[in-house]
DNA sequence: GCTATTGGGAAGCTACACTATCCATGTCAA
DNA sequence: TTGACATGGATAGTGTAGCTTCCCAATAGC
């Protein structure tokens, strides 16, 4: 197929694609002459896998750019990649004072520890935690049971996350899936936890039948 | 106080608190005079708060503008900002086609009612759940195993969460940890749960002892 | 042959979150 | 009192990100 039909099967307008193309984001199509080129499904099928990381996951295009080439590895390592290229979407400015945020990284270190988890750690993960429990400090909030609440839920999270990523057949599969999971995977909690959270506090400060 | 300490205090640049107060992000400081004002520790607090909802939490001014218009409302009724105007913090732009979110919406909805979720049918969190379960479907995905446990979680930290801002003692306090908690409370779960990804993956995919 | 489309590249556009400059007024140490 | 510096307020400018427009020569398809 070519641009124009690519353009028409993923509703993105032809010079966005191009621009992908320029960008990396796309590998450039098979080349019949030097301008006419040929694109397949599988380009379809990154076309897609960029929009859903760009629309939902919100992440930057060098970062999208920087995923896709850890997924494009001839030999990928799924380990490697859940470890380092996927925790750099959660990078934030550092809001805090570095003192605040040194002292919340020991806090995580130490709960990492406890908990036997074996996490690098030069895991960017442990740092953005660190980075969120200052900023929860800084604006006054007592979380030391919430962290222990999560983390207990971050454990059962991350297990039905693993047998998503295993269900995928082969190794490519399983990057795959490990990271559209991990990136759309915080949206969706993300939105039913909202939804959760309604009901619980209907529950707790009255119910309201009037729209449920 | 007058502006240089808020800046000195918070760490935002005295041009940058000019500008949070001229979109309405910051309440204007006492007038003594004409060109004179005088701030306060309400005013310290705010201004973190500010920093946090846009470095962690990374919401556009506009939604911040919103939020803080709720939070400072003289009558808070936290169930109606948790259910109203915390959700549109999780707005995407639609990246699937609508009749494939309009699916999405249909599961989304029936598992509420399944599970006797109270939650308002025009929530938006319902809404960005759909165009979340959408995006999977998109890129090939299949969540209906992932949907239910994430929404079983989903229930579990929600009770945590309203815990979370039932240990507030007044009625701005339990808002402005709900604020607070939701907003916050992605990111270090987020985190959290890339934390407990890493070390499922290296039970599952063979363990590397070598800097945990 | 003729029109529309293509790949490719450069420049322009829009939105956002600041940042710089200006100015009349005010503070405060010497 | 005086003079350097800070302040509130306003307007304009900056930098970045993600497109979008414009252009070109080459080609496809009728």
């Amino acid at each position: 197929m070519r641009i124009a039909e690519l353009s028409q099967k993923t509703g993105v307008p032809v010079p966005t694609i191009k621009y992908y193309l320029r960008e990396g984001l796309l590998p450039p199509g098979e080349l019949t002459s030097p301008n006419q080129a040929r694109y397949d499904d599988r380009h379809v099928q990154r076309l897609r896998l960029v929009r859903v990381l760009l629309d939902i996951g919100r992440l930057p295009i060098a970062t999208i750019r920087d995923l896709l080439l850890a997924l494009d590895q001839p030999d990928p390592d799924v380990h490697q990649v859940l470890g380092e290229a996927l925790p750099s979407t959660l990078s934030a400015r550092a809001t805090s004072e570095p003192g605040i945020v040194e002292a919340a990284r020991v806090r995580i270190d130490e709960m990492a520890t406890r908990r036997g988890w074996l996490v690098g750690q030069k895991a960017q993960a442990r740092q953005a935690a660190a980075e969120v429990l200052a900023a929860f400090e800084q604006v006054g909030a007592d979380v030391a049971d919430l962290l222990e609440q999560y983390a207990d839920v971050a454990e059962r999270i991350a297990v039905h996350d693993l047998q998503f990523v295993a269900r995928a057949p082969d190794a490519e599969g399983k990057l795959h899936a490990a990271v559209v999971g991990s990136i759309l995977g915080d949206s969706l909690l993300a939105a039913l936890r909202r939804m959760a959270q309604e009901h619980e506090s209907a529950r707790m400060f009255g119910i309201r039948g009037d729209d449920c």
